[in-house]
DNA sequence: AGACCTTATGACAAGGGTGTCATTTGAAAT
DNA sequence: ATTTCAAATGACACCCTTGTCATAAGGTCT
């Protein structure tokens, strides 16, 4: 919610704080953020700063917001292809599209795993109230569920947290690792013992 | 390497300033703790903390250490345990235990989480530095591996990465959340998946 | 031109943190 | 008692950050 005037600047300037507002919390988590080092970027004066938005969180959830219009382009080219293929099937093939998307937006994807390294209230509030786009993929779990193919003793907001869990330092050292081809394959391992550990036990075969 | 004056000081003394120090950074990240509180809370004045050590760092390096020796203790007796014990049995065995730990040392355990939580290059170094007590569970798991219990594809270092993923956000979880119990299923649930996605695949056989 | 409203601007106060250092204090040794 | 060395101490200089506010600058409308 930033101000009315921060709405009715040119729009050029409302990208180089934009930027400079990505910049800043890709760079390091939101609690070491600086507005100081934000305005110096934007090359805007501080008080300039304080009549487009109120504080940093205002910013900060500015940020989040656009970013997950963006954001959503992405995740609905995945959630929406056609349902006959199941959850292994889809998580397999997104595995190489994340990186790309990886790639293409270091800084959008950095501030993504910031958000959950800096665990404080504030942060923890955000991120509760964001977590929406998972539902596409629920289903997709209870399907799969549904035919016996994932096991039901699970539930599927604990299997898409569980998978949370395991790509995000995994992400966080493809960037930083000089083997990004073994940071994949890591990340494929995974995936294959988990796939593993959730597909439904013979004896309990599939039907319902 | 605290300085020899540091050693020199009446137990109570430093027994007062690692108590604090502890506190400082169980209580927020490396990048956050500050000095300042630790004096204070330790009632030494400023400049005598300088005399003792060069710094943050210095410090921080010493609280682990210390902290090191006591957990040697409580791991030994898990590793130690007899071998006829395969890797699930000790790190089934080992879950209760953990969080019992967890319950009587919270603050050691913070400090711990917040290792994982702070990446900066200084956390990313010590923490290769300290990775030493891995050793024995490595082994048990490669000794499992030679005997077709578990999974040949996939290095032991990598399956205890895994672990710790999985777990790090766990605890944190227990300490924040009012249900512990659910916490402690869901994490056994974790492993349940994580033991069968590792076992050694039935067509590929035991047979060295 | 004057009045009026919006926006821009940077100096300022306040607060927190760090590392140093000249000086005082303490205790042991001669 | 005096000397001497180790330790204690807190004021100081410096850095960075935040939020505010009085003032300057720009437009627009009459």
């Amino acid at each position: 919610m930033p101000t009315e005037t921060f709405y009715r600047l040119p729009a050029a300037k409302k990208q180089r704080i934009f930027q400079a507002a990505v910049g800043e919390f890709a760079r390091c988590r939101f609690s070491e953020a600086s507005i100081n080092q934000i305005v110096k970027q934007a090359a805007i004066p501080r008080g300039s700063f304080y009549q487009y938005f109120a504080g940093k969180e205002d910013l900060y959830l500015y940020v989040l917001q656009e970013i997950s219009k963006e954001k959503l382009k992405v995740y609905s080219s995945f959630t929406a292809a056609d349902s006959s293929q199941g959850f292994f099937d889809v998580l397999e093939q997104a595995i190489p599209a994340i990186f790309v998307w990886a790639d293409d937006n270091e800084e959008y994807n950095m501030i993504g795993l910031r958000m959950v390294q800096d665990n404080s209230d504030f942060m923890r509030e955000t991120i509760s109230k964001m977590s929406g786009s998972k539902g596409a993929m629920t289903a997709i779990i209870e399907e799969d569920q549904k035919k016996g193919k994932i096991r039901q003793d699970v539930e599927a907001e604990t299997i898409l947290e569980l998978i949370q869990n395991l790509t995000g330092p995994l992400i966080q050292e493809y960037y930083s690792s000089k083997n990004q081809k073994a940071v994949i394959d890591k990340i494929k391992l995974y995936f294959d013992i988990l796939f593993r550990g959730l597909q439904a036990k013979q004896e309990e075969g599939g039907r319902t």
